[in-house]
RNA sequence: CGGAGCGUAGCGCAGUCUGGUAGCGCACCAGUCUGGGGGACUGGGGGUCGUGGGUUCGAAUCCCGCCGCUCCGACCA
């Protein structure tokens, strides 16, 4: 993509309600821009980021044995009536009258419609356990948004949904999307850590939440080292791995054990900040109950599924892999999530050798090039590269180029490398 | 939901106290020079001063209502 001739308004001043780096970062970078209060707009390359992460999501989710469906965002109040949370949810949610006076809203999240769904198809024990998740916006009318895409009304959330026959699938369910987890923050190039959680809302006696580690984090979490350098991840065999994510200490502030914690060695504690990105729930029949949704047993009498429910703020991801990973000059994107690969920097637009050199490159690189091909000085360009993140820079300058050469800057070391065309494409795209 | 602010050009702001025909920097357009860390100069364009009402000869400025947005706290993927 040639950056001259892209939708990327990025800005040399912070806009003055921008309080937090990913906040600040995304607006001046030219991914969002907010509509209304916590309500954004996704520019191209913002867009470009939320779908990487969805797309990883989406891959892991179905590694797992979930099933990808789509629910709609508008959703009957009935439906919540027959949970009981129309009247509990409050104000938090965003209720809308047609024009039949028709009661709606504007799902805060799914459990009703996906029990109606898997109610009014599943009748027998034999088409147990179901797995379906979805990736949808969700609204909250939260009090207070703040911090840009982290604290939006408006996000976009991948939710999954388990149905089993007995706690011992449930369970099954729950350790299988709490390695789904782990392995999508690993992909994605953040350290997120499981914390055992309150329920909340969503109501049920089991749940953990998913902190990335980031210095704004809005909570305090406490963590053994083992979460830090992957290690926990080591282990493919899931009750193992549940049996380490579970038993290795990692609490936020609101559940910090001062007893545990001081029996963990020194060297090995981890105190810091923490963004919440995901949580997962087990919550037995509630909602299968309420709503009705039994199916016949083995021995021919009815019973009420399990279920758990399992979401991923994959808006929210976006903001806190900005606050995990920027510096004073820009944002760092881990190369998996990263709008584009590389940027090629010509500087000296209209120079015949740098001109062809970068047509080249733009030409191999394809999707994954964002040519600066405007007409500006070294600085601005270097610096708006900079600002975008991309994890490598190949700068064609006319000294370089008149003995074929570019340099490779790599945006999250600062390391350049002096290289032949080929050599530097093949870096990046290796 | 309690408390506090702010709305003036795309962005950042001054002007409001003390009423007199709206300004600065960046960005944008044209041109010249420049050319490896947001360069310089010259010349330009862009505003119902959030909105409705009131006071006044005259309102960005004073008064009242409304709307929007932000910050602190309590709450949350």
């Amino acid at each position: 993509m040639r950056l001259s001739q892209s939708l990327i308004p990025t800005l040399k001043e912070t806009p003055s309600d921008a309080q937090i780096a990913s906040h600040r970062l995304m607006l001046r970078a030219g991914m969002i821009r907010q509509m209304a209060s916590g309500i954004y707009a996704w520019l191209p390359t913002g867009l470009r980021v939320l779908s990487k992460i969805a797309q990883i999501v989406r891959e892991e989710q179905d590694a797992a044995g979930a099933q990808e469906m789509l629910m709609p965002t508008i959703q009957s109040a009935d439906l919540w009536r027959e949970s009981g949370r129309y009247d509990a949810y409050g104000k938090e949610m965003l209720r809308i009258t047609d024009r039949h006076e028709r009661e709606l809203l504007y799902g805060p999240t799914n459990e009703e419609m996906i029990t109606a769904l898997v109610r009014d198809s599943i009748k027998s024990y034999r088409d147990l356990p179901q797995l379906p998740y979805h990736i949808q916006w969700k609204f909250r009318d939260e009090v207070r948004p703040r911090f840009g895409v982290l604290r939006g009304r408006e996000f976009l959330m991948k939710d999954a949904y388990s149905f089993d026959v007995d706690y011992a699938g449930a369970l099954v369910a729950y350790k299988k999307m709490m390695l789904a987890y782990m392995r999508t923050f690993q992909r994605i190039g953040i350290t997120a850590i499981p914390m055992r959680a309150d329920t909340g809302q969503i109501g049920g006696d089991l749940s953990h939440e998913f902190h990335v580690l980031a210095p704004t984090g809005e909570s305090g979490v406490f963590y053994d080292a083992a979460f830090e350098t992957g290690d926990a991840l080591v282990e493919t065999d899931i009750e193992k791995f549940y049996e380490q994510m579970t038993t290795i200490y990692a609490a936020t502030d609101e559940k910090h054990d001062t007893a545990l914690w001081d029996k963990i060695p020194d060297e090995r504690r981890r105190e810091g900040r923490g963004i919440e990105v995901g949580q997962i729930f087990y919550f037995g029949k509630k909602y299968s109950e309420s709503m009705g949704f039994a199916v016949t047993g083995a021995d021919g009498s009815k019973f009420f599924p399990e279920m758990g429910s399992y979401g991923i703020g994959v808006s929210r991801l976006v903001g806190a892999i900005v606050e995990a990973r920027h510096d004073d000059a820009g944002i760092i994107w881990p190369d998996a999530v990263a709008p584009f690969k590389a940027a090629i920097l010509n500087l000296r637009q209209g120079d015949a050798t740098t001109d062809a050199i970068c047509e080249t490159l733009h030409d191999q690189l394809g999707a994954d090039g964002l040519y600066d091909d405007r007409d500006e000085r070294a600085g601005a360009k270097f610096a708006e590269a900079d600002l975008m993140g991309h994890p490598w820079q190949i700068i064609v300058g006319p000294r370089g180029a008149a003995k074929g050469q570019v340099e490779l800057k790599r945006r999250a070391t600062g390391e350049r490398l002096e290289l032949s065309v080929q050599d530097a494409l093949a870096k990046v795209l290796g």
